[in-house]
DNA sequence: GCAAATTAATGATTTATTCAAG
DNA sequence: CTTGAATAAATCATTAATTTGC
């Protein structure tokens, strides 16, 4: 361990607490001149060179992103395969879905999975139930405020805030029965790595 | 100003990344009472209200379409230009740069980019690591190109933002006496304000 | 206990996207 | 439409944890 130098970066524990202290605080995409300053501030404690504090931030970013998506995609998955299991007990005989309720099976369907239960209308008035999206159009053309992103809306755009995510309120919902439709990976995929949903097909 | 509330939703990135993985799994257009109950879970991660969620599928929705629409043109545009230019397009597509043109830069280099500065040298003169890489040894000692302009901060990612960061816990626990690095909030000046309902932004 | 063997983390690179100048 | 800047995603590679057989 002593003489044969190490061909990457080990960085020290008072080094990394420092970076996720930084991180907690609100940084992750430091410019060139804050990377001096902290590889600077860093090497106080040890060997360290500014790419090395670029690529923990870009990683360490990454991870986090990929640790909430892993986090949701379960908890959607779990919430889906109740979804499943409530849909076999409920339609196996008859009726299936609501005629002409949708547009197309696709798009509707699957989904009613999520939060079906419609006890509460949050639809100040208007028949909503058709849910065609005209109707509630009326109901909200009050105040429509487009969503942000503008185009910017990449898939993602989210940076900031990385707080620690409690799915709580989502594991909630599924405790509901649901209408649903079978939505399970078509692909093989779902297995070699963790979600990444990009990679993940669904058919409903 | 900070205090004033946006006029319009700024989705946290939880509730985005919950919103495109339900997207993902095939939801397209929810219902009112399916809206609703979106709605209710992801106000947990944040503010929110129905019609920010069905504005949010319908926009996400037509967006989807849109990039389909262009890709697919795109699509048909080079299939009708490769018949055209078949051969030409045969001889260029493999080195579309002449071979060793650049031995540092590739993709690499791009991140790089940053740090310099003359008088901070972090790139591994000392051979340090004896180079995991030869494009590093290129690459890290140019001068840097000024990442993202703080003043431009672009379109995604508040990204340094959130709680102040507090360095004296950790220099106490460290032994040693800790230079400090510099934290201080930046006036509102650049604001972009992507939401980010914590709009400080620090900088160091 | 303790290394060899496996597996999990995470540093470092490369590849793909995205946005917006030109 | 092309291209450059910037970054996110995917991947490679090495180190640290850990498991395992002795």
């Amino acid at each position: 361990m002593s003489s044969v130098a190490s061909s990457r970066w080990c960085p020290t524990s008072e080094q990394l607490m420092i970076l996720e202290e930084m991180y907690r605080s609100g940084i992750r995409t430091p410019n060139a001149s804050q990377i001096q300053k902290i590889t600077a501030n860093l090497s106080f404690y040890g060997k360290i060179e500014g790419k090395n504090v670029f690529y923990w931030f870009q990683n360490h970013k990454a991870r986090d992103r990929q640790k909430l998506r892993r986090k949701v995609s379960r908890q959607l998955q779990l919430q889906q395969q109740q979804q499943l299991h409530y849909y076999y007990q409920m339609n196996q005989s008859n009726d299936r879905f609501p005629a002409g309720y949708y547009e197309s099976p696709s798009s509707s369907a699957l989904q009613q999975l999520f939060f079906f239960d419609s006890s509460v209308s949050f639809l100040p008035q208007g028949g909503v139930t058709g849910a065609s999206t005209q109707a509630m159009n009326h109901t909200w053309k009050v105040d429509m405020i487009p969503q942000r992103a503008e185009s910017t809306m990449t898939t993602y755009g989210y940076d900031g805030n990385a707080t620690v995510l409690e799915m709580g309120p989502i594991s909630n919902c599924c405790t509901r029965p649901l209408q649903t439709l079978e939505l399970f990976p078509v692909t093989a995929t779902n297995l070699k790595e963790e979600c990444s949903a990009t990679s993940k097909q669904y058919c409903l």
